[in-house]
DNA sequence: CCTACCGATCGGTAGG
DNA sequence: CCTACCGATCGGTAGG
């Protein structure tokens, strides 16, 4: 044990913060709540964070951010586009299991975001299907994917990660390491996509540069 | 224009609240907001309605079962097993885009929905999940789909449809009888199936019988 | 069908 | 003088 220093409390905070909103939402999650769970009060919350609706954006958009950035691939990355597209949506999936409970913030409860973060949150988004967009069209060109349609394509992919929240269970009958295997399965027919993805230890023995 | 009955005016209340739900969620919504879209009162409200929550759960009931009755066929009806998918992943997804308000309140909006009521909406899920499950399983054995996971692609199906509330727009570039066509037909990829979705008029030839 | 009003509970902040 | 908190209570607003 040691004494936690601001940032450790600050994440604390965070961290079960993100719980109750996960489960009661922002509104039906009140003050009384998040420290009634740290076993704190309130006026130690507020020297951390200006009010409730800053830490509820702070981790919405952390978990946005995790969720939304799988697509990004260095500019020197020369390989074809169903390789990157295939990795991308491996990391977008794994994201999405690891981030369930954040990531599904900005959907669920959008209205309860100011809307200049809302702004923010869809400019992330535009980027991300952006990204996704170009890539699964390269494929498409090279003759090494098959759909109709590309957004819808792309928002169908999308929805497959982000509605997990619904149903996943960290704890469930399948482990989280298979579940993404699973989906990310199910994404590469979506795209038409032959290759089976990787599992995580092959995909980090291949591929070793940090994105980040 | 006539009077409208009691009925009428019941409707109006839920069409306004529906929309206000949808848009704001269940706290989110004052009574204020609904009688002030509707012109009128609170009393006049509660003469319809004994709560706020009875509004919320009629019309999340509603846009449940009118989804998740997709799977539902006859006792009588012999058609083999990837007919009867295909028909009823189009009903579904048709499902979807027409309740894709009140469908989201149930996942979108889950804890403000009273326990008993959850337990009645996760009742209606199981059977429809498990009719889907079978019917799947069916049409695999019958050498006619391809999948992995049966529960894991099911979810996986219904996500696109589910989530369609994070997106999807009535008046956007795609007009609504596409855009089920076009994500039925990538749910007919997400099951191996090859059949293209039929359109609606043909489908209305073909399959006279009422399944209610 | 409306005006007026209640018990309670909310987010946020005072003094010490 | 600062920090990190506590007990008590503020102004406003919710559902009914």
């Amino acid at each position: 044990m040691h004494l936690p220093n601001g940032a450790d409390k600050r994440e604390r905070i965070l961290a079960v913060a993100e719980e109750l909103f996960f489960q009661y939402s922002f509104l039906g999650t009140t003050l009384e709540m998040i420290c009634a769970a740290l076993r704190t009060t309130k006026p130690f919350v507020y020297y951390y964070f200006k009010n409730k609706q800053e830490i509820f954006e702070t981790i919405t958009w952390r978990g946005s951010v995790a969720v939304m950035t799988a697509m990004k691939f260095p500019a020197d990355d020369m390989r074809p586009a169903h390789v990157k597209l295939a990795e991308g949506l491996h990391r977008f999936m794994a994201a999405c299991v690891a981030n369930f409970r954040s990531g599904a913030l900005a959907y669920r409860d959008t209205a309860s975001l100011r809307p200049q973060f809302q702004a923010k949150l869809r400019r992330l988004a535009r980027y991300f299907y952006a990204d996704l967009c170009t890539i699964m069209e390269q494929g498409r060109a090279d003759g090494k994917l098959s759909f109709e349609d590309t957004m819808l394509t792309a928002r169908a992919m999308v929805s497959v990660g982000a509605f997990m929240y619904a149903w996943y269970a960290p704890a469930g009958r399948v482990p989280p390491d298979e579940i993404v295997r699973a989906l990310t399965s199910i994404l590469f027919k979506m795209v038409g996509l032959r290759a089976k993805p990787m599992r995580v230890s092959d995909r980090l023995r291949v591929h070793t540069s940090k994105t980040r």
